[in-house]
DNA sequence: CCAAAAGTGTTGCGAGTACACCCATGG
DNA sequence: CCATGGGTGTACTCGCAACACTTTTGG
């Protein structure tokens, strides 16, 4: 036991600690996951969640931000913190214990960046994920999962769509993530414990009836939240 | 017990990653937390969550267990991972980031153990823990937090109680986890999702009439666990 | 006109709440 | 006898699911 622990540290690689973000953007009524692919070994050229070892001045949401921001030059978004990872097999290099973190991302706000590197990163549906490197697909799992608990509780759905968004669109989200149908009409009930701004504006260029533009008040959240007054909750099944 | 090798941290551990085991038992009404008094610096003789570091071939949950079975005995339980830690200043004496693991344990099976190690342990009501080392006051209330959520989902309070209990000892624990009461007749009426088995037995030498004791048909559980047929859960105000 | 999706109102069932009442024990 | 908490039945309410129906656009 006190052998085991007689390791030395001061290779970076033989025992270090990382930081995994899930980065989630929402189009065309799926839930995507952003993956880099590999540029060195091991998994050279293989896709992989975003993630770096962390620096040693810093805490865990500030690398996640920094990972976050080095890829996609997104700031000020709020990072959630999902499971951590410490298999010791887990890289075949060394020791490397690793959190996961995850953020939601409007997807539009990416478009001309995700052109410019469409060689190197690629959204891809949650639920279409290929075989990743390291134990990544444990991880993309999981966090989904706390995503999707998430989601029931909190109204983070909204950070995946843009400013102005139908409800359709958020109803999309959630059946997209349950996999799993919702009554129009009833989802619009529940959606009246979130306070949204009905905006003068529609859809356009729909071969249908146009639907109505809705944006979250995000004031009138923060006060509720403030004065324990939110109570949105969604029941699966 | 805990960091008896933290005077090596110096030399050894310039970033390390440890783990804390918050260990819940339950009695007289209270959700108690373990705690541990320090016996060396930083932090000498005040109490905190127990912990060590996390050994080079060690999975996180295997370090959780061995936490737990070092400091009470106890084996073969179900061990759930809260958050994890980071800050750079979290440890006086180096970087050294901390995952947060919870066990729920029966605190009856631990009363003569409780009893040899009574001037170093010490069981603490969750809502009258004092000021701990480290940042561990902000590592109970998170893992607290995420304990509460668990208890609204899964049947983890049973863990918590003798194999034989009362409705009453469960409704004991919502309230006091909640710090809220529920009326008892409906209380019962959603517990009619989880498969109790009523025993021919009931509480002695109490001044009114004996409650009927119960214990979990764990069998049952895990089958409708396996067909996707459990859905107690439980709503909060 | 039709197709398609937006958006709303109504009804009926069921879960959950409030509350009343009876039961068993010790003192 | 009382006090205390165990245990159960009932009636009412409110949320929610199902579903029908109207509205607005493009073609």
């Amino acid at each position: 036991m006190e052998n085991k622990r007689d390791h030395k540290l001061d290779n970076f690689f033989s025992y270090s600690f990382s930081l995994d973000c899930l980065i989630f953007g929402f189009q065309d009524g799926k839930i995507n996951l952003l993956l880099v692919k590999r540029e060195s070994e091991p998994f050279k050229d293989q896709w992989a969640i975003p993630g770096d070892l962390i620096y040693p001045d810093e805490d865990l949401p500030n690398a996640a931000s920094r990972i976050l921001k080095d890829l996609t030059s997104i700031e000020g978004i709020d990072l959630h913190q999902a499971q951590t990872f410490g298999n010791p097999a887990r890289h075949p290099q060394g020791r490397v214990i690793t959190s996961a973190y995850f953020a939601l991302v409007r997807m539009d706000d990416l478009q001309e960046y995700a052109r410019s590197w469409s060689d190197r990163i690629q959204w891809m549906p949650i639920y279409s994920i290929p075989r990743l490197s390291f134990d990544h697909n444990e991880i993309a799992i999981s966090t989904f999962e706390v995503l999707k608990q998430k989601l029931t509780i909190y109204p983070i759905a909204f950070d995946l769509l843009p400013e102005k968004f139908t409800i359709n669109n958020l109803q999309e989200i959630y059946e997209y993530a349950f996999q799993q149908d919702w009554d129009k009409a009833n989802f619009r009930k529940k959606l009246k414990k979130i306070p949204l701004i009905k905006l003068n504006e529609k859809q356009k260029n729909v071969k249908h009836r146009p639907a109505s533009l809705f944006k979250l008040d995000s004031e009138q959240l923060s006060k509720m939240i403030k004065r324990e007054d939110y109570s949105f909750s969604l029941k699966i099944n």
